[in-house]
DNA sequence: CAATGCAATGGTAGCGCTGTCAATAATTGT
DNA sequence: ACAATTATTGACAGCGCTACCATTGCATTG
């Protein structure tokens, strides 16, 4: 018993194919790949294409051929204006091709994370990208059985699941560090939120850098695991000259809480950078304008977003890098925060 | 060249019906409309999908029910941190639900707002989120035969093309110059960045408020097309002071070209508030730890991004709201910045 | 010239699920 | 007790597209 909606105008490719003159499958072909068409044939399918309008249905055509032109992207937070660049890289990438971008967040949650991978391998996309490199045995293990393309991406390690885009957040909080101790300070802080594996490493790369000076110290250190806001900067900052009152320099792991020192700096009257150097991370735009202006580790982010989408569609399509690692590095940003008065 | 794959353990809701003992229709029914089944038959396709591990093929489903359940979202733009608290509140509510979203950015294009719409009305989804109630005619007319509920968000206005979740610029802006010229401020300027039409209807209600007590004059004005950033508003509010170096006040449309006067005051030496009140909106996190904290309107982001999730679904299920356009409202979140010196 | 290869095209047969409506079982009222 | 009503359930027939393989036509080869 017939629905009648269904032919309310819909057209199928059965209807272009017929006012084309060809078989339907000569017209599926011409989408999917229309160099196995004659010249003649792909002009007429396209004209036929384009004067009834007709658009392909996606659910058809991925029961059929049991696959999907969506690639997942999960990443921990929506909120973190890192992953606003990334997923810009993402989607304007994604825009230029045929796939579509299925976004989801894991809040920073490892079960999260699990399930949404579950839900991934069941859907098979076409291709992931997920954040990080520290996935748990059982993410790693779903990860492993995706048969699609996977890219690793914000950070790189030695055993990618399959490639990976990312910088070594240790290398670069190793260069902040040095950075700061060539400018002759001695006591440098350490301010650290919501301790995320990349924040992690970037207090590894921190106390390597003091120790390999013989200056490090536990009571330069503050973290928690609380999210990061400006606001949270400064009392983390009150929290640092508590337990050590003679910093001459901080690091903090983002630049919402070196904003947040800057302004407690104001609020007690410390000098930038002439009782306290101040670096940030990520060189979020604001740190340029501030005043003083704010050094920072500046990462490629948007980049990062589309050389992850780039590398997953090339995989897909069967042109996958020689070389599954892609660094991206990072750049320090000196500014006057960090250099002597007299500078 | 077989794909024998097709075969490879994939559980069909058949293996699982068989299973139950039941037919393949009472099985589906299970997964959309459980209490149509009897509490044993419903008991027992629940531990066979639970046996089986099956998870439902998505591709199949909308192909034979015409719907998706896919709630689209146009956004104007990934990087306004605006919209980052939006898609929170919209992702947060989605995921208790069933339907899952497609994310999508205009770029501020309406060429390009076009062809996502017509995109999204080809597709069928379940629901469909667009940002704005300024849609060019061919937009609305492209929602307006959508077949799908659609939820206008981040402003109200008189005619929804359904519903709409979000709260009058115009009045915010009134509010906010209402508040600066309460503390005795005459000389109020206004900066403006990407003029979108809710940008512009913040120039409205400055305007308004300003004529309301012929204090309006068109040189303390300062707009621009470009996006916003921190920088800029050093920027603009320079070409304001040239234009008219009386100002006693500023109002920012956004939070970042308020940051970017406080920096620009910094550097000038111009005291805040003393000789200048800073207001901005949005009231971005930040706002609030400034030297001097500043002035901001706060608008409920997330909460609009619940509430149109919310809706949208109730809508797509049957509940309809009684009334179609959600005010969300603000509050001005007054601060030193724009207070007297001696308050 | 037949044998061979290859490019272009089409026929057949589903992909896994759900809409429709009919059929059956359970419940109620009088 | 029996008809009328309601709750459950199932049979059937596709949804619109593509994988697979077969076929056709034509150029190439020895």
């Amino acid at each position: 018993m017939g629905r009648k909606r269904t032919k309310s105008g819909k057209i199928r490719l059965t209807e272009v194919a017929k006012l084309a003159g060809v078989s339907p499958i000569t017209a599926s072909r011409f989408f999917r790949n229309p160099d196995a068409l004659s010249a003649s044939k792909r002009e007429r399918v396209d004209s036929a294409v384009k004067e009834l309008g007709y658009v392909p249905n996606l659910a058809a055509r991925a029961l059929a051929s049991h696959r999907t032109e969506v690639i997942g992207v999960v990443i921990p937070s929506l909120t973190n204006s890192v992953f606003a660049d990334v997923l810009r890289g993402i989607y304007d990438s994604s825009e230029q091709s045929r796939y579509s971008i299925q976004l989801t967040n894991t809040r920073y949650s490892i079960l999260q994370e699990e399930k949404l991978l579950r839900l991934f391998r069941a859907q098979k996309p076409a291709g992931l990208i997920v954040t990080g490199i520290n996935q748990t045995t059982e993410s790693r293990a779903i990860l492993e059985t995706m048969d699609c393309p996977v890219a690793q991406i914000m950070e790189i390690g030695d055993s990618p699941v399959d490639m990976m885009v990312g910088f070594s957040h240790y290398d670069a909080s190793f260069a902040a560090i040095s950075h700061i101790l060539q400018q002759g300070r001695r006591r440098i802080g350490f301010l650290g939120a919501r301790m995320d594996p990349r924040v992690q490493r970037r207090l590894d790369g921190y106390r390597d850098a003091m120790k390999a000076v013989s200056l490090f110290d536990s009571n330069l250190v503050v973290t928690t695991s609380v999210p990061t806001t400006v606001t949270l900067g400064g009392t983390l900052f009150a929290d640092l000259l508590a337990q050590a009152p003679d910093i001459d320099a901080v690091f903090c792991v983002n630049d919402d809480l070196a904003l947040g020192v800057l302004f407690e700096c104001q609020r007690r009257q410390i000098s930038v950078p002439g009782n306290l150097a101040i670096v940030g991370f990520n060189d979020l735009e604001f740190m340029a304008s501030a005043v003083p202006s704010l050094t920072s580790v500046r990462t490629n982010r948007y980049e990062m977003g589309r050389h992850a989408v780039t590398m997953v569609i090339d995989a897909i399509e069967g042109r996958r890098p020689q070389e599954p690692v892609l660094d991206l590095g990072f750049q320090l940003m000196i500014r006057e925060s960090s250099t002597s008065q007299t500078a």
